[in-house]
DNA sequence: CAGTATCCTAAGGGATACTG
DNA sequence: CAGTATCCCTTAGGATACTG
């Protein structure tokens, strides 16, 4: 058996990632569904952004890639409700993190614009 | 001071993130930059379906992001080597666990498949 | 070697309108 | 309410060629 500890990752990983993660809002959406399923609606009054097409696109596509359940309750009106299967769930810690970081990217940005806009007043 | 423990993710973050980290091969280029400085033939070799001008497109945007450091030798050949900055750094942990994902997403991608095949050849 | 300079294409989304 | 159906447009990224 090969115990190299080397760690590999194969490209083709962080590429499938990206493939099923890389629409413009998926990640939001995933993060809006973490605790509740949420009403077609409802996401939208949270994502007021994303247009009506936009979004059910964006959701049909995780649902195709496991990562939503969808649920139609046969009623009048309809109501359609999201939740984040366990796959999405796997995610979460990795949007946790990214989020953190992004806060601190945001920081450091607006440190370095203002050391520079200090640099320029001198 | 406000101690509510409730977990809010600026939306803005994910998407401060995501603009940094979107271009399609930013994370791969981060990762392959994880332990050593590389060159710019060194990433070509590594990435060949990437062309020269994205290549390039991608770290430029990544310095001035402040996630690669970019250092030219004033030599004859010219070398320039690329290293990850702590900023890049702190994010490889979430590499890691996205690509561990995409792994998982794979593995259960083929069951399902292969579960399906079976169904329909019954 | 490590780039720029052009040109071009594909596709992900945006805007608006209509419907079961 | 929760969608489809169109049309359109920007833009990231691909292909090819040229240079300090």
């Amino acid at each position: 058996m090969n115990s190299k500890p080397e760690k590999i990752i194969f490209k083709g990983h962080i590429r499938l990632a990206l493939s099923v993660l890389g629409g413009k809002w998926k990640l939001e959406i995933l993060y809006y569904l973490r605790q509740a399923t949420l009403r077609f609606s409802e996401l939208q009054e949270l994502m007021p952004e994303v247009r009506q097409k936009v979004l059910t696109e964006q959701l049909r596509e995780l649902e195709h890639d496991g990562l939503v359940t969808r649920t139609v309750y046969a009623e009048v009106p309809p109501r359609v409700e999201y939740g984040a299967t366990p796959y999405a769930h796997a995610l979460l810690p990795v949007l946790e993190m990214l989020c953190d970081w992004g806060q601190e990217h945001e920081k450091r940005t607006e440190a370095l614009a203002a050391a520079k806009e200090a640099q320029e007043s001198r």
